[in-house]
DNA sequence: TTCAAACTTGACTATTTTAGTCGGGTTTAT
DNA sequence: ATAAACCCGACTAAAATAGTCAAGTTTGAA
């Protein structure tokens, strides 16, 4: 088990532009050179944050992304979600009737793997945005 | 993020040997074919989980496998270790003075990542075998 | 003593996921 | 006009996963 990438990109990205965006937009120029992220990598990453109103785009020169929410109220969950970084700890369909294996009974795992889904889930909605800026803030850079 | 089948058939062939070993060695292909996983890839599994000495060998006709501890002493992460079935949420190496991305510094999601490993492990260090086997046993089969 | 059930080992492979890259756009301040 | 920036979809290389396959060895029981 390991988390990507994509979702560690895209925390960084917004902790960057969370802090930058106070006055201007920010570019992904920018981000890609201040975090060292390929920049068409974080333009696929800020299309879907932007589809799920995380953020806002302002298009043409001197245009950039800024915030669409207060950095408070946008939780690492809303990240993750935006960008299909999914927490999927089982492997069957949840809804489903039947278990990982077709079988019409759930496997013995499943209610531990579930139990820890709901353990993550919580971890990350306890997070936001403003946590993080904060925690970074606090140990310099 | 996703747990994969190599961790959920390891616990799921660990919970069926710890239900059916009190008498005989169970096969692996008893356990193929009850947890419907593949022999070829069991073998694989245990061939790890023997040299960890979570469980021992019967080799020859009526053999089979039977585990190597108590089943409260084998804690799922000992099986996760086994079987190489990481927990590894940082991208850097932890040791190292570097970042994910190469810089001197480690990144903003570093020790968010950090913690939450702790948290996962924390929780698999928290459950046995024998606390599966008695939850499997309540909601019957 | 022969046989087949079972473990042992290592190599090979198909599929899926990840982490990008690439090539073309469109918008807009200057 | 032009260049800085966003926008979009297709493509691809590399890695990880989930197996498969082939060729053994061991040993209880008929
Ligand atoms: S993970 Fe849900 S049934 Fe196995
Ligand atoms: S994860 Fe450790 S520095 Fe980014």
């Amino acid at each position: 088990m390991r988390l990507t990438s994509k979702g560690r990109y895209a925390v960084m990205a917004l902790v960057d532009l969370a802090k930058f965006d106070n006055i201007n937009p920010v570019s992904l120029r920018d981000i890609s050179l201040r975090q060292g992220i390929s920049l068409d990598y974080l333009e696929q990453i800020f299309s879907k944050l932007r589809k799920k109103e995380i953020v806002q785009s302002v298009r043409g020169i001197q245009g950039g992304y800024v915030l669409n929410k207060k950095a408070k109220e946008i939780k690492l969950t809303n990240i993750f979600d935006a960008v299909d970084e999914k927490i999927k700890t089982v492997q069957c369909k949840k809804e489903s009737k039947k278990g990982c294996n077709g079988k019409p009974i759930k496997c013995v795992t499943h209610n531990l793997w579930d139990e820890l889904e709901n353990h993550i889930t919580n971890f990350f909605d306890g997070k936001s945005l403003e946590d993080l800026v904060k925690d970074n803030n606090e140990r310099r850079f």
